[in-house]
DNA sequence: CCAATATGTTTTAAGTCTAAAGTAATTTAA
DNA sequence: TTAAATTACTTTAGACTTAAAACATATTGG
């Protein structure tokens, strides 16, 4: 039997952050919490997709970068938007093309790049899964205004800047 | 050549989220910058432990939580701490076992439970390792003064619950 | 008691991911 | 021009991860 992500803790346990929320700091915490709160909305968002659409979120996330460039996107583009390794775009492509849902061609100004974009077919399913994912996000943050939604994408944005100037050491 | 996580947005190249932030709604692109604050501190993390400590992200995330817990963890409490499959957690303790980092015994009390503890060897790592993880998330998060860390906590806290009360469906 | 059910863990198959090494094309610079 | 360096991508080895099935032990209801 599976685990569930989406039922684990209907008994009382503890998940991945509650069990440090005591004596630590707050730095320490933040970051437990913030963990708690992307796995939690993925590991159910992954499940939907699956159930729903039989994609995974992987391949997923890929489509969705592409539905933006309608140009279609390198696979450097793709790993730097993704923050995944070259490596794993090219095999995340490889199944999205034995699927029908991108192609990849070389940049005819450049034969180093593969450029890489939405088939018919892989539009036709994203526009179908985009909604519906769309939807599951903002149930998940139905309990919060849009005051306080806003408040925290200003803080994480401020976040992302801070770690992002620590990058390196 | 890798990517190398830490130095991949050296360039002007855009990340996972900023491709989305013009035109969608407040709830995608907080999901989307919460994705991309994770991943970089993720990265970061996980490539500091592996180059100081040679040790990985979720073999270290097992040694944190194990070191909470002096009595030891089943592999189901492991799981749900973690926020993984049980699948998963056999495979990460097995091969901390064989770095002798920890020891797994079946419960006494029910032999269905294997209770799963650090050793002497593992504790002592992460001994070392804590006070090194602990001032990387310090640095990342040194751009934010401690008011705005509060409120941040307690936004995520309540963004938990929400998306916890929409787990089905 | 004992069959059915539930619970805890492991196994399996397929996919994801990193880090490092390897290949190919382009750019740089002597 | 052309060797060296750089850039873009792929390959490789090993670890991580999920979902589902399988296995083992406990519990429950007759």
């Amino acid at each position: 039997m599976t685990l569930n992500p989406g039922r684990r803790r209907a008994n009382g346990s503890e998940d991945y952050e509650s069990a440090a929320a005591k004596d630590d700091k707050l730095d320490l915490r933040l970051w437990l919490r913030l963990i708690s709160c992307t796995s939690m909305i993925e590991n159910t968002v992954r499940r939907r997709l699956r159930k729903e659409f039989g994609i995974t979120l992987p391949g997923f996330d890929v489509l969705a970068q592409l539905d933006r460039a309608p140009r279609g996107l390198s696979m450097s583009e793709l790993s730097a938007r993704l923050m995944v390794t070259n490596g794993n775009v090219t095999g995340l492509v490889d199944r999205l093309i034995i699927r029908g849902l991108v192609a990849r061609r070389a940049d005819p100004k450049d034969q180093r790049v593969q450029v890489v974009r939405l088939t018919r077919k892989g539009r036709a399913l994203f526009g179908r899964m985009a909604p519906a994912h769309h939807t599951w996000i903002g149930e998940m943050m139905g309990g919060l205004k849009t005051g306080e939604l806003q408040r925290l994408y200003a803080s994480l944005g401020r976040l992302k800047a801070s770690a992002r100037s620590a990058l390196d050491g």
